[in-house]
DNA sequence: AAACGAGGTTCCT
DNA sequence: AGGAACCTCGTTT
């Protein structure tokens, strides 16, 4: 499974994004091609959730955390372990755009679609891209995930590779919850969990009103 | 309502 | 290899 670069053209009117992703496929134990050669720029800019982390590379955006003031090493640090051999520098121009695209609706173009670098196992990156089936607003179980992609048996496994989304948002980990429905967890917090949620639904209802927000 | 075990995958030793 | 950790789930106390 190493060096299995492929493209996935995701397109339908019901995601959220119409993404192009780029995965670079390595072996969990392969620590020598982790990013070598790779220049990441990173900046911390404001989102309707509170600050994020956005990390890009020359290929697409390459990550996305959210790190509330005080916090932003420990985000930093997070993100580049998945990343542990690349050159990271501080870059608030080439990465404010990027913010400004991914949190505003408007931008959400099918003709403009948002390239994605991320690298995962096999595993995760079928849970990754079940989650972008997902249509904005609506959730799914951990274990109807675990069923979409074959393995319906593994709905903790599916969680832990939510769970270890690195392009947080744009692939829409948030829209994964219980079978019963509750929010059963979320990396960057549950407060944060729920005002995106609640944020889509205002989005699908045009913005005037959030009545599936009610209590 | 809380405790428990099975469960798939990944990470660490 | 072995064990623990996970954004789980269904069943049992």
């Amino acid at each position: 499974m190493l060096e299995t670069a492929y493209e996935t053209g995701l397109s339908g009117p019901s995601r959220l994004h119409d993404l192009f992703v780029t995965h670079e496929g390595m072996s969990p134990g392969d620590y020598k091609t982790r990013g070598a050669g790779l220049t990441i720029r990173y900046g911390f800019l404001i989102s309707p959730f509170g600050q994020a982390l956005v990390m890009v590379t020359d290929r697409g955006l390459a990550g996305l955390a959210f790190a509330d003031p005080g916090k932003e090493r420990e985000a930093l640090a997070d993100m580049s372990s998945r990343w542990p051999n690349a050159t990271y520098v501080e870059d608030l121009a080439a990465t404010a755009p990027y913010a400004a695209r991914i949190f505003n609706p408007a931008e959400w173009r099918a003709d403009k679609p948002l390239k994605v670098v991320t690298i995962g196992t096999d595993f995760q990156l079928r849970v990754w891209e079940a989650l972008l089936k997902i249509p904005m607003g609506k959730c799914v179980a951990y274990s109807d995930i675990a069923a979409d992609i074959g393995s319906p048996k593994a709905s903790r496994a599916v969680g832990a590779a939510v769970g270890a989304n690195p392009v947080s948002f744009v692939v829409p980990c948030h829209r994964a919850v219980g079978k019963s429905g509750a929010l059963t967890g979320y990396h960057w917090g549950l407060t944060r969990k729920r005002a995106i949620l609640g944020w889509e639904a205002g989005q699908l209802s045009g913005g005037a009103v959030d009545q599936a927000e009610a209590g």
